[in-house]
DNA sequence: GCATGATCATGC
DNA sequence: GCATGATCATGC
C-alpha cells in the first residue's frame, strides 16, 4: 500500500496504476461499485484503490502531505497523440467567502497547490472500469505559471468584489478559469456578496490548454515546439501581465505596414502564404516561426488576424469550425462546441487597408461578455431547431441556389450561420431529412461572427 | 455596398 | 482527405 504521511510513497503507489485499468488493479470489490453518472472515475480511484471514502472537504485529499487527487480524461487525436479531453475542474468558488481571502491562504491554494494527477483514456464505447490509465504523476506549478495563476485568481476575485459574479466567464483569465459547475437550472444559482443578482455556481479550473501543457511535461515530451513570450527578464524585473507584455511588443509597430514590419525583422516571408500574418505575429512576439506560442496555447487563446476596410468594417466575417448536424442536435447548449469557443479568450490583430496596403492598427485581448454569449445562444438554439425540424431549405431559386432557414446576419447582432465547404456537395449527414428537398445530407455550415459586431464591439471599443 | 450562398487555396 | 482561413458571385 502506501504511507499517508509520505507524498513520495503515495505518488509511487499511484504510479502503479499506469498501463492498467481499474478493473485490473482493484480486485473484485469494484465490480459492484454502484456509482452512476459522470465524474465517478475519480471517486472509484479514491474508494477502491486508495481505500478512503470520497469527500468534499476543504483540505486536500491526502491531508497529511497537502496533496489533492484528480482524475481526468484524455482523448486520442487522429495522429495518435494524446490531449486532454477537457478542462480540469477544481474546487467550487464560494462567492460569499473568497472575497475575504488572500491568494496564499485561499481555499484554492490550500486544496490545489500540489496535485496528484491520474489521466485515463476516455472511450465512450467502454465501461469506465476498463479505461486505460495512461499517465500518473504529481504536479506543482512552476513559478512563471504561478504568477499568471495568481493574477487570474485576483481577476476572478475582483469581479466578485465588484458585484459581477454573475458575469464571470472562463475567457476572463489565462490559465485558471472560472467554469460553470452543476446543473444550469435555477437551483444551481448562488448568492453573491455585493449584488442581489444570483450567479451561476462556478469552480476554479485549469484551462484545457494548460492541462495539455501538464500532460506534455509528465509525458516528458520535447518542449522545443514551444516558444515563450515571457522570458527570464520579463518575469523577474516586475510583474506585468501577459496583456501588458504583448501589447508593449506590438505598440511600436502601430502604423507600420506589414512589409515594413517584415523588413524590420529581416524576414523574407511568402506574402501570399496563409501563414503570413501568423508569422508576422510570431516575429513581433520574438517567437521562432516554426514554434507555437506557449502562453497562448496554455491559455486556449485564439489568435485572429483581421483586415479592416477603410470604413473600419472587417473585410470578412469570422468563421469557426464546421458543426456536424448529427452531433449538434445531441448536445445541450452548455456542452456545445460553440459555447466553448465563445468562452475562450481571443487575441485580435487588426490591420487596415490604406490604398491597398495593410497597416497594423492595434492589437487587443478580448473575450465575449456574458450577456453577449447569452445573445449568441439564440443563434445556436435556432440552428439546432432548424436541423431538428428538418426545415432547412426554404426555397430554391431558378438558378438552383438554395435559400435556408438558418439564422441570418440580419437576425442577430453577433452571429449567423453560413456554408463553409469546398462546394455545395461537401456535406454532412442530417439527423432528420430536409422536408422540402428530401435531402439526407447538407452542405457543411458553421457559425460566423458578424463583421459588424467585430467592428463595433471589439475594434472600436 | 451589403447579405447570403458558394467556393478556393494551403498545409498537414 | 480534411480543416481552416480566405475569397468570389449573385441579387437586392
Amino acid at each position: 500500500m502506501f504511507d499517508p504521511n509520505s507524498a513520495k510513497s503515495i505518488i509511487s503507489y499511484a504510479k502503479e496504476l499506469k498501463g492498467y485499468t481499474l478493473r485490473e488493479k482493484c480486485g473484485e470489490s469494484i465490480e459492484n461499485h454502484g456509482y452512476k453518472g459522470k465524474g465517478n472515475f475519480g471517486q472509484l480511484v479514491e474508494k477502491f484503490y486508495f481505500g478512503y471514502e470520497p469527500n468534499s472537504k476543504a483540505e486536500a485529499d491526502f491531508v497529511e502531505v497537502g496533496m489533492e487527487l484528480k482524475s481526468s480524461p484524455l482523448k486520442a487525436l487522429k495522429n495518435g497523440e494524446i490531449r486532454s479531453k477537457e478542462r480540469l475542474v477544481l474546487n467550487i468558488i464560494n462567492y460569499l467567502e473568497v472575497h475575504k481571502e488572500e491568494f496564499d491562504h485561499s481555499s484554492f491554494w490550500k486544496k490545489n497547490a500540489h496535485l496528484l494527477l491520474i489521466f485515463y483514456l476516455h472511450d465512450k464505447e467502454k465501461d469506465l472500469l476498463d479505461y486505460l490509465i495512461k499517465l500518473v504523476d504529481d504536479w506543482k506549478y512552476p513559478n512563471r505559471d504561478l504568477l499568471i495563476i495568481k493574477r487570474d485568481w485576483e481577476t476572478i476575485n475582483q469581479k466578485i468584489k465588484d458585484g459581477k459574479a454573475h458575469e464571470l466567464s472562463e475567457g476572463d483569465t489565462f490559465y485558471l478559469g472560472a467554469c460553470t459547475k452543476g446543473s444550469t437550472a435555477e437551483k444551481s444559482l448562488r448568492h453573491q456578496p455585493f449584488n442581489e443578482v444570483k450567479a451561476k455556481q462556478r469552480a476554479y479550473s485549469l484551462k484545457q490548454g494548460y492541462v495539455n501543457h501538464i500532460i506534455a511535461n509528465i509525458a516528458q515530451e520535447e518542449q522545443a515546439v514551444y516558444g515563450k513570450i515571457l522570458t527570464q527578464e520579463t518575469i523577474f524585473e516586475h510583474l506585468p501581465s501577459i496583456e501588458e507584455i504583448v501589447i508593449s511588443k506590438f505598440a511600436p509597430f502601430y502604423g507600420k505596414t506589414s512589409i515594413e514590419i517584415e523588413k524590420h525583422f529581416n524576414l523574407e516571408l511568402n506574402r501570399t502564404a496563409k501563414s503570413y500574418f501568423a508569422n508576422l505575429t510570431k516575429a513581433i512576439l520574438g517567437i521562432g516561426l516554426n514554434k507555437k506560442i506557449e502562453e497562448f496555447e496554455k491559455a486556449d487563446i485564439q489568435v485572429k488576424t483581421i483586415r479592416l476596410k477603410e470604413n473600419n468594417l472587417p473585410k470578412e466575417d469570422i468563421s469557426f469550425p464546421n458543426f456536424k448536424y448529427e452531433e449538434i442536435v445531441e448536445l445541450d447548449w452548455e456542452e456545445s462546441e460553440f459555447k466553448h469557443i465563445l468562452e475562450q479568450k481571443f487575441f485580435f490583430v487588426f490591420y487596415q487597408f490604406e490604398n491597398n496596403i495593410l497597416t497594423l492598427k492595434k492589437v487587443k485581448f478580448w473575450n465575449m461578455p456574458y450577456s453577449d454569449i447569452e445573445e449568441a445562444k439564440k443563434v445556436w438554439h435556432r440552428t439546432v431547431e432548424t436541423i431538428e425540424k428538418g426545415k432547412i431549405v426554404s426555397e430554391i431559386t431558378d438558378k438552383g441556389i438554395r435559400k435556408t432557414y438558418f439564422p441570418k446576419k440580419t437576425e442577430n447582432r453577433i452571429s449567423h450561420v453560413r456554408p463553409h465547404a469546398r462546394d455545395k456537395d461537401d456535406c454532412y449527414d442530417l439527423p432528420v431529412k430536409d422536408q422540402l428537398t428530401n435531402a439526407t445530407e447538407y452542405t457543411k455550415h458553421c457559425f460566423w461572427l458578424n463583421a459588424s459586431y467585430v467592428k463595433d464591439e471589439i475594434y472600436m471599443k
